[in-house]
DNA sequence: CGCATGGCCCTTA
DNA sequence: TTAAGGGCCATGC
């Protein structure tokens, strides 16, 4: 018998745990429709931690999080819109557990507008380190919440789409699905463009930029690197920031 | 111009 | 503690 309030209330708790205690350890699971198929998404109190795609949910959510995994009655708040328009706002995520260079690179890829693109080396330089350019692949690889974080929106700077969690086709499908032209990312490349200037801005942006894609063609003009824009005399464009990667 | 090869740096075993 | 390897990148034939 021991007198310890302490002990005493620990073994309270195992009889009679409160609600709260069990939302605090225990994580809740749905399903839900994406535009690759159903997605399963595990959420904390503290917000949206996994996402899942294809068979093996349980166990994988289990080895790499080792807590209880419970059905929920709904969806948490925000995320099927945040699934329908890729909008986050209203939607929380709990990304304890990243390092600090997970978290600024997912950060990073949250910059990305919906239908539009960068490279790796772009979000390395965002993330603070522009010479982590493969740990920054590597990051992504487990990125924990894929489509809300939108890791698909980061392609390799030679213009291929690179590796995805999902598969490479997913993250094309994703694309596509969200107005990115890819056969034209792909066109370009094959000429050795990767950035796209107009001469009545003055400004040069990556080509997906929704500034690029209005440039007229009697005033676009392609180059393969900044340096040459620059050259050139055009300015990075402030929305799509080229020029944070690495010099080509 | 396509391919190979170092380089880089963060994570995991 | 260290070593190996990854959703990459730039260079050099």
């Amino acid at each position: 018998m021991t007198q310890d309030p302490l002990l005493t209330g620990l073994a309270a708790l195992a009889v009679d745990a409160p609600e709260s205690l069990l939302e605090r350890i225990a994580a809740r699971w749905v399903r839900v429709p994406a535009p690759i198929g159903e997605l399963s998404v595990a959420s904390t109190d503290q917000g949206v931690a996994y996402v899942h795609h294809g068979e093996g949910f349980a166990e994988a959510f289990r080895k790499r999080f080792g807590r209880p995994l419970l059905p929920a009655t709904r969806p948490p708040a925000g995320l099927l819109p945040a699934l329908r328009t890729g909008r986050l706002a209203g939607l929380r995520l709990d990304l304890r557990g990243l390092s600090p260079f997970q978290r600024s690179v997912l950060d990073a890829v949250r910059e990305i507008p919906r239908g539009e693109v960068r490279p790796y080396s772009w979000v390395a330089a965002r993330a603070g380190r522009p010479k982590a350019v493969r740990a920054v692949g590597a990051a992504l690889a487990s990125n924990p919440v894929p489509l809300l974080v939108p890791c698909h929106r980061v392609t390799r700077s030679d213009g291929m789409t690179g590796g995805y969690v999902f598969g490479t086709p997913a993250k094309e499908r994703l694309l596509l699905g969200e107005g990115v032209d890819l056969d034209r990312v792909r066109a370009l490349a094959g000429e050795r463009v990767f950035y796209l200037a107009s001469d009545t801005t003055g400004v040069v942006c990556f080509p997906t930029c929704h500034n690029a894609r209005r440039i007229t063609p009697a005033h676009r003009h392609g180059f393969r690197d900044l340096a040459q824009a620059r050259a050139a005399g055009y300015r990075p464009c402030r929305t799509c920031r080229p020029g944070q990667e690495a010099v080509r």
